[in-house]
DNA sequence: CCTTGTTTGCTATAACATAGCGTTGTTTTG
DNA sequence: CAAAACAACGCTATGTTATAGCAAACAAGG
């Protein structure tokens, strides 16, 4: 199980992890690395968790207005920047955006399927592209995000 | 020939076009479009070729600017928004930068690898993606870029 | 020629992101 | 514990990327 035709797991299976789950994950990913979950990291982390999907960067500095002041852009991009060095939080290129995870990569990198119509986003590990590399070429991350239209909007749609 | 384990071409007999070639390629693209090639999108879609490579729009915009007085941003934005609308060029969305396209991708989506030491670009055909896809869900389109070392920058670091 | 639509130039502004610095708070070390 | 070292934070300022909107120039078709 977990298991599809290229024999590793694509998260098919990924059942999402409630919100307490994930803040809990987000605490322990932060010790295992030795780094600390401050108030102002758990302020944001709980914020991206509750967008629950891809969100800008100057939104959430919106959000986080009402309770710390006048945060400054930096406030939000440092925070950002630090989730996603520990992998807990990808950027979605092509929507300027940020979204949390709750893969374990191990190496993997992320490949994002993005309905359009609704704005839902579905992440797995990335498809395999070892088969397909130009020789001698070493990725160290890949981008990959698929843009169109979930199955329910395209039921609608019909 | 041209076929990969995949079935399909993904492009790795690939020969580049001269830079003559790419200019007139990209002339009968759009007479086939029925859109037309202006004196400016000529100037900007060479310099483009003559970047041989990813370029930012401002940097394209600094190029211009000795032949052409002092174009605006929107001047440069525009052609790009039309060359990427034909496909003869591509946003690669992780370094905010365009670069010209040889390739009929006739629907299928480019897929580039990215030397992140010399900054060399190579462009395929993108790998087929759909054994992989969420049920039900349909792409639209697809970015894909995978960033890392190139054969010879892999060598010359070794 | 006249109409219609496209392209271009321009001003202005929006949206996204980082540099750098001083202060505060935490951790480490002697 | 005290001093030193480091990490996190707030802030000002600025850099970078991209679009809106309008008017003039231009091309195409009747
Ligand atoms: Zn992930
Ligand atoms: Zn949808
Ligand atoms: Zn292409
Ligand atoms: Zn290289």
């Amino acid at each position: 199980m977990g298991q599809d035709h290229h024999g590793h797991d694509h998260g098919h299976d990924h059942t999402p992890a409630s919100k307490e789950e994930r803040m809990e994950n987000a605490r322990r990913v932060c010790q295992q690395h030795g780094e600390r979950f401050t108030p102002l990291r758990e302020h944001i982390f709980g914020l991206l968790i509750e967008a629950d999907g891809p969100i800008k960067a100057y939104d959430l500095l919106d959000l986080l207005r009402p309770e710390h002041g006048s945060p400054k852009p930096p406030t939000v991009y440092r925070a950002l920047e630090f989730f996603t060095r520990l992998g807990l939080v990808h950027r979605v290129e092509a929507l300027n955006a940020y979204i949390t995870c709750d893969h374990m990569h191990d190496g993997h990198s992320a490949e994002f399927f993005i309905c359009e119509t609704c704005d839902r986003v579905q992440e797995r590990h990335a498809h395999d592209h070892s088969e397909c590399i130009p020789k001698g070429f070493v990725i160290k991350r890949s981008v990959i995000e698929h843009y169109g239209s979930c199955v329910d909007c395209t039921a609608a749609a019909a």
